[in-house]
DNA sequence: CTTGACTCTGGACTAAAGTCCAGGGTTTAG
DNA sequence: CTAAACCCTGGACTTTAGTCCAGAGTCAAG
């Protein structure tokens, strides 16, 4: 299950070969080694890495993120690793906590929302028309 | 407090003049009037439209996610507008989750580092440079 | 050994979300 | 009244994150 060609490192990590090639122009994935004609191959190390930027990206993180954020593991201080790490941390709380806040409003709205009548009625539309909170 | 230039309205909601005409040329907000000059005036509304906006964009949704989410305020069927709302609101239980496991794989490492010491003692950096998690 | 599927590099192209002019009018503080 | 500060439109430019060739070499199944 490991060396795999770009082919199936993309097909296992559900991205196009094309991007696979456009992260390692940008440094944030490289072949664990060639082949003699120049083809990639890839292990298991480079899967898991090739998923964590997916999910990191589908988080919102920009591909700078996630490179500052790999490039972690070049760093010989810990301090500042253990700093950036909370750092990082940080910003996934305030990420969720806003996101609850918009929960809550939108939750709040749907039950209020009878699903029938006459539409001046929908606490939806209300607060989407006039006041998009805050 | 009401009636505001352009300029006025970019500044209380901290985005660039440009960033309100780019937004208006794409539907998301319009001014409440025109001066004869042409000049736009906005009030209150505008104002919370455009601060949803940013929040939102803020919180990954595209301009586009945005537009059909105010554009909901259009509708008349009151059911369909619930069940976007629902929608919307199941999106962003999964978002919460997803960002409360990367917390917890975070906040696991942060604990385990001690801070100081060799690098090869640092999980952080073993975590990052060998297994980004999944 | 051939043929179809894969891969290589380099560069052009795209979509989304702005951002930045140029060449004008308009407002307003003094 | 005038100069500084604003605003207008239209269009060009930028950045991010890919995506799509073209032209050429490589691999693998039969």
């Amino acid at each position: 299950m490991t060396n795999l060609s770009i082919g199936q490192l993309a097909s296992a990590a559900n991205v196009a070969i094309d991007t696979i090639r456009y992260y390692e122009r940008n440094d944030l994935i490289s072949p664990a080694s060639r082949l003699a004609s120049g083809y990639r191959r890839y292990g298991m190390a480079e899967l898991k890495r090739l998923r964590f930027i997916r999910r990191a990206k589908n988080l919102g993180f920009s591909l700078d993120d996630i490179r500052a954020l790999l490039a972690l593991s070049k760093e010989e201080d810990i301090s500042k690793v253990k700093r950036a790490a909370q750092n990082k941390l940080e910003d996934i709380d305030e990420r969720i906590a806003e996101l609850q806040r918009i929960r809550a409003g939108l939750h709040a709205l749907i039950d209020a929302c009878p699903g029938h009548g006459r539409a001046d009625a929908c606490p939806i539309l209300n607060a989407l028309s006039q006041e998009p909170s805050q």
